[in-house]
DNA sequence: TAGAAAATGATACGGAGTATCAACTTCTGT
DNA sequence: ACAGAAGTTGATACTCCGTATCATTTTCTA
């Protein structure tokens, strides 16, 4: 890294240089103490480019979310009345996917975002964005009740906390089956919340209590839930 | 507010001068365009002042969470094996109190958290906090298995959504019964959480279906719970 | 190829935040 | 009560981020 040559100029973007150099130069000094003028030089730019491509220092350190949440969004809306479960499930994979798929670049941000309260922050509201998108979905689907809206908003805070559960596993090289660990964990969520959803047909559950063994009663109930009870 | 009388200046800290101008002045200019200079010169302190009091311009906004955070730490320390929930509600109550005491000045933090990027930053990620709380006492509960990690993170944040989701309903004047709204959605947590949980005694879940409705069939469940049965 | 449009860089500035030192106030021991 | 120590506060200089403006360079179009 002694600065920029001819060829790397023309090949790569403002953004992409600058980006580089200001990861570069984080991991070698640390955030706060590396400054936007470290960061242009290396970068051969001007520091007005770099408040015309980012809005701030912090920006250069997260990726665009805006695509990103597009995207998910887009999958929310392709749900049909009966693919609830797994549109949400679908659009957090899109999430994690992405973040698997910047690899390296993620890992450094993890490490950044742990030891710089400011970039923690950002982070942290980041996640918001995303629970609303859910938080919405859900809104739309579920009616307007005071207790519909609480609902929504817990299953979208949960699936956000999932997701984010595994992602924060695998940053910390705690698991290497990430995807694998998202189906597990949205399964958890499932269950919590989907197990009582008006999509079941037909189900009525008594609570009846008795001292007796369940070996005992079991063919008792067998016995009184069939067409013929003796 | 024509500046500091005598009276005031003895009776009051520069602590609370300060924060009682930075909010007089964010209400009528706004946070962005009331400078740290503004502040300090209505309070009648010296601007060296405030930073040795406040870390930075937003903490002014905000209450000190080291408190709060202990507070409920201890109420969860007290809990019993018996009173997971009712310790991790109280705990939730705790807060709701102190922001409900707080009265107005929430409400001004609020209006100023809506439309300032950086402090809705620091707000969203001083929620999480509250959820570490909470997930740490879950994982010394639970044990030590990926999925009662998983379980503690997704009780924890179930908890501060719902707290939260409370708040803002009272903040936006949406609600006068803000303790009652925190048990419903406190219950609606433990029912996705708690129905499950190993505290429970000696219950025994059955699931079995039949096609007879449930007027015919429960005087037979009856019968085969009976100590004789017929 | 000339001119327009767009992109880039240099510069000045304000404000938050840090560090240092001078001045002031409070406390302590005799 | 007073001198000196300790603690607190304010003034000042400075760095850095972020904004605004204008000059210069580059790219595009007819």
């Amino acid at each position: 890294m002694r600065g920029v040559e001819d060829g790397e100029t023309t090949g790569r973007s403002a953004r992409d240089r600058m980006t580089a150099a200001a990861f570069s130069l984080f991991a070698e000094r640390g955030f706060d103490s590396t400054t936007i003028e470290d960061i242009t030089r290396l970068a051969g730019v001007g520091r007005t480019t770099f408040f015309r491509t980012f809005g701030s220092k912090e920006d250069v350190v997260f990726p665009d979310h805006e695509d990103l949440l597009a995207r998910i969004e887009a999958r929310l809306a392709a749900s049909g009345p009966d693919s609830t479960w797994v549109a949400l499930g679908d659009a957090a994979a899109i999430v994690l996917e992405q973040y698997l798929g910047e690899g390296e670049v993620a890992r450094l941000r993890y490490g950044l975002t742990s030891v710089v309260p400011a970039l923690r922050e950002r982070e942290i509201a980041s996640a918001q964005r995303y629970r609303l998108v859910f938080k919405r979905f859900l809104r739309d689907l579920l009616g307007d009740t005071p207790r519909d809206a609480l609902r929504a908003d817990l299953i979208a805070a949960a699936i956000v906390t999932a997701h984010n559960h595994v992602l924060l596993r695998w940053l910390r090289g705690e698991t290497s089956t990430p995807q694998k660990d998202l189906t597990t964990a949205l399964g958890a969520v499932t269950e919590a919340f989907g197990g009582t959803s008006s999509e079941d047909e037909g189900t009525t559950v008594v609570v009846l209590r008795s001292g007796q063994g369940i070996e005992t009663l079991l063919p008792r109930l067998r016995s009184a839930l069939s067409d013929s009870p003796d």
